[in-house]
RNA sequence: GUCCCCAUCGUCUAGAGGUUAGGACAGCGGGUUUUCAUCCCGCCAACAGGAGUUCGAUUCUCCUUGGGGAUACCA
């Protein structure tokens, strides 16, 4: 069989990590299956759509780094992809259904079912929703008042009696009493637009998808889709619950538990790989004894029945270290332009930086590399590359072991002998310092503190002699300098 | 409330009747190191509980408990 899948997401939001991640299955899915990857909007709720939730849609992926086969902007043999634009098709199946008895005009209105819900909460019995008011309806009459220009529904008639089995290939068998089922769920809103529940099914069977892969919390409306699917006289696809994202607090990820939105995650300076490896390792494992996966890797090891059933916790902390292992595997001129915007951002650099810049930054990559975890780290911790740090306080240069004289007296034992040092040539360099320590009688590590701090403004920094090849002698010499004045 | 789904270290997971229950993140402790970081080594840490089935259950069944989800003219 050829795998056909789908990514529906409704640009009524970001895209946030859940729907991603619902995202990256399916199309891990489709590859590791030599299947296809389709895009299809479902811009069917008028009143929450923002065409600038469309462009995050493309914005998201692009960065992420991976596509579809077809969809909105590539094409495809099934277009239209945007559910707006197939508006005609939902009314034809919506009439196919009402025709055939399989689902009914519904007059109520808001007020009507807001007074409903307001009794039914008030009252111990345990039946909630539609109170199935219309279904009753002379169909004829329906039709007449609808054509005389009455608002209304259309709704789904879900059996009375008996039961609805569907089988799911992460969960097994399931079967739910129709009593159980939504009562009579709406098909077409009174506006004319298909709710989630129609325009799905019928997509899905026009879009030829052979495996719908959502998450968990669709389970309860599964059932009155295979009503539907029968009503249509259609064969269901395959049905793929995945399991939950939860945050830290054990309920379902949201805004709440901090960035969600995978836009919040680019401009923290995270990696699109990390957060694609991280994040389809949710509720999914791959292959045992390793735990970094190329995007390549994924697709060809993706398997469902490697898939959990139990949701899973999103832990920051587990992302923050992929984005640390990812960033350690950028070779210096990619991590480079990685982090060239967020100095342009910080003023360190020129939007568009300049030859000389674009250089020098790459010649500092080495030694912010192993200590970067995130992107948006590096301008605070490359600051002083570019300019010299505020006059550090006297404390900085103090610690346990060194009193402000001491540290003085190295401090300007340090700058001396950087003028007699060359400092490409950093083996000797150092040993030229440790040879000074020892003449001091002081630890090699007590004789840097202070010239680092001068240097760097820090008393945490990235390798000393370094920074000094790569700022200048002349320019930490001047540092050292106004820092030995202030102490006086 | 009702219905549904789920249940291995704090977290993500491996395990598919017999294992010293493995790995990763985090935590803790060491080592390397010019500070920090990286890296290396070690430690801590789990089968929710109770009945069955079986020679034998983390693994199969049932119950309990716990957690989550759904109960919209949102998806």
């Amino acid at each position: 069989m050829q795998v056909r899948v789908r990514y529906a997401p409704s640009p009524t939001g970001l895209q946030h990590i859940g729907s991603v991640r619902t995202a990256l299955i399916n199309y891990l899915f489709a590859r590791a299956n030599g299947g296809t990857f389709v895009l299809r909007l479902e811009d069917t709720d008028r009143t929450r759509f923002s065409e600038d939730y469309v462009k995050n849609l493309y914005d998201t992926f692009e960065w992420l780094g991976f596509y579809w086969d077809e969809g909105p902007d590539v094409g495809g043999p099934y277009a239209p992809y945007i559910q707006s634009e197939r508006f005609q098709l939902y009314q034809e199946h919506a009439m196919r259904l009402v025709e055939a008895g399989a689902a009914y005009y519904c007059f109520c209105g808001e007020e009507r079912l807001a007074g409903l819900r307001a009794a039914q909460e008030g009252s111990d019995s345990a039946d909630l929703g539609y109170d199935r008011h219309c279904r009753g309806l002379d169909p004829r009459e329906a039709a007449d008042r609808v054509a005389a220009g009455e608002k209304a529904v259309v709704r789904l008639k879900i059996p009375l009696e008996g039961s609805t089995k569907f089988h799911d290939l992460v969960l097994g068998d399931i079967e739910w009493k129709n009593e159980d089922v939504s009562p009579d769920p709406v098909l077409l809103k009174s506006d004319g637009f298909p709710t989630y529940h129609l325009a799905n099914i019928v997509d899905d069977h026009l879009m030829r998808i052979t495996h719908v892969m959502r998450a968990q919390e669709w389970i309860p409306s599964a059932p009155f889709h295979i009503v539907m699917y029968a009503a249509f006289g259609w064969e269901p696809p395959q049905l793929v619950h995945l399991p939950m994202v939860l945050g830290p607090d054990g309920h379902k990820l949201s805004k709440r538990h901090g960035a969600t939105a995978v836009d919040e995650f680019r401009k923290k300076g995270y990696l699109p790989e990390a957060l694609v490896n991280y994040v389809s390792h949710l509720g999914c494992s791959f292959e045992e004894g390793r735990d970094l996966f190329p995007l390549a890797d994924l697709e060809r090891l993706f398997k469902i029945e490697r898939l959990n059933k139990a949701p899973a916790v999103f832990d920051y902390q587990k992302l923050e270290w992929y984005n640390g292992q990812y960033i350690r595997m950028k070779g210096d001129a990619e991590l480079r332009d990685l982090v060239l915007p967020f100095l342009a951002q910080e003023g360190l650099v020129a939007e568009a930086p300049s030859e000389a810049q674009r250089s020098f930054v790459l010649s500092a990559m080495p030694l912010v590399k192993e200590r970067l975890k995130f992107l948006s780290d590096a301008p605070a911790m490359m600051r002083y590359l570019f300019e010299a740090p505020p006059l550090p306080a006297a404390e900085e240069f103090i610690s346990k072991k060194l009193d402000k004289a001491r540290a003085a007296e190295l401090l300007a034992a340090g700058a001396a002998l950087l003028s007699a040092c060359d400092l490409s040539d950093l083996p000797a360099t150092e040993a030229r310092y440790r040879a000074e320590a020892e003449r001091l009688g002081a630890k090699f590590g007590d004789l840097m503190a202070p010239l680092r701090v001068a240097v760097t403004g820090s008393r945490v920094s990235p390798p000393l002699f370094e920074s000094i090849a790569l700022i200048g002698a002349d320019e930490a010499l001047a540092r050292a300098g106004k820092a030995l004045a202030s102490l006086g």
